[in-house]
DNA sequence: ACATTTTTTTACTCATGCGTCAATAAAATA
DNA sequence: TATTTTATTGACGCATGAGTAAAAAAATGT
């Protein structure tokens, strides 16, 4: 097709989409399947090419994955990112953090942060993206502590405050479907709300 | 060994606490690098024996992995039962579930309940343990729509609410190690009062 | 149309690891 | 001590699936 510039997607351009098509299939089966039980042959298949097509784009099996999941980890990076160039409290950062962290997770859909996906890349890249996760933690944990001195919250443990919401949104990947009947918007002003004021019935 | 009975193990103990064993080692190993990934001589080398031994207590590599989701999901049905036979209100009697359910969860410390562990099992024991897992969500979910109905708790999505707080308690064998600063009952209370009550802090 | 570059395929190699079988070691029993 | 039962091993067959090399096909440029 011809291409006097912009109409039509450029060479390199269409060799991007490709990429990113098949990433986001990979992100899929290896969620549904595992990384490990899923050969490259069968997400060849999925996308309509030879398992060889595959080596065209990516290195080989382990960097395939390390780019399944950094799709996952860009969304703290994010997340993280633009709360820290939000203007407001303490409490306000940690409200935004989470929020924009459950959207942006449930709209890319990558790779799950497993032990076992972890795992199976290379030490270095192994150490880049716990590096990462741990920054994130570190952030959320220290505006934990900012909003408790601010008066916002109360004294809880930040150690198991963190792990206990940190758990609740990497679980959502597990039942949050790309047409659930619930929008990402709704699902993490959800459960922001389940977080911050809990369960029970407020007193009078 | 002499055996004038009950004094030393029967031959019949002692292979049951070999099975046992051989089922902590397999678990710890499979939530480390994935089922998938960690070789059966592996399991036996980390216990001190070879391969083909495993296969004297274990039909094949499956059936090992179904024994160590058993344990996981035995908490579940076992929390469960208990809480059926509990005395109070729906509120009480949810408290009591999940309370216990994480208390069980890390004192048998079994394998994750994860698709790729699930999806490694013949089609049969898939779904003996998806309906395992409706039975406690379903439970679970009544008891919120009642404790709702008691005017306990406030108006919340139920099918949120509970996948909000599952998530934070798959969550917890991630983090919460064997030799862990905070007992399981401390973690367990912990996580039921940011899940009751939230993290803001009561106006006046 | 022809040459060139990009993309995909076919046909292989090779390592890993499950599961088996026959042989051995250890333990219990007589 | 001899015999039987229980427990474990070593050596192998075999399937699966990652990764490669060379050829074919498709797209692009002249």
């Amino acid at each position: 097709m011809a291409n006097w510039n912009g109409a039509v997607a450029s060479r390199e351009e269409v060799r991007e989409l490709k990429r990113r098509a098949a990433l986001r299939v990979a992100a899929r089966i290896f969620n549904e399947k595992g990384y490990h039980a899923t050969s490259l042959d069968e997400v060849a298949e999925e996308i309509g090419v030879t398992k060889t097509a595959l080596y065209y784009y990516f290195k080989n099996k382990e960097q395939l994955l390390y780019e399944c999941l950094k799709l996952t980890y860009n969304c703290g990076q994010t997340a993280r990112l633009e709360a820290e160039g939000f203007d407001g409290s303490a409490f306000d950062k940690l409200s935004f953090l989470y929020k924009r962290f459950m959207e942006l997770l449930m709209e890319e859909r990558g790779a799950y942060t497993t032990m076992a996906n972890i795992r199976a890349l290379p030490e270095e890249a192994q150490e880049e993206l716990i590096d990462r996760r741990r920054q994130l933690d570190r952030y959320s944990r220290m505006l934990i502590e900012k909003a408790i001195q601010e008066g916002a919250l109360r004294p809880v443990d930040v150690r198991i405050t963190s792990n206990f919401f940190l758990g609740a949104v990497n679980w959502i990947l597990r039942w949050h479907t790309e047409d659930d009947a619930m929008s990402p918007e709704e699902v993490s002003a959800h459960f922001l709300d389940l977080f911050m004021n809990g369960i029970v019935a407020k007193k009078a």
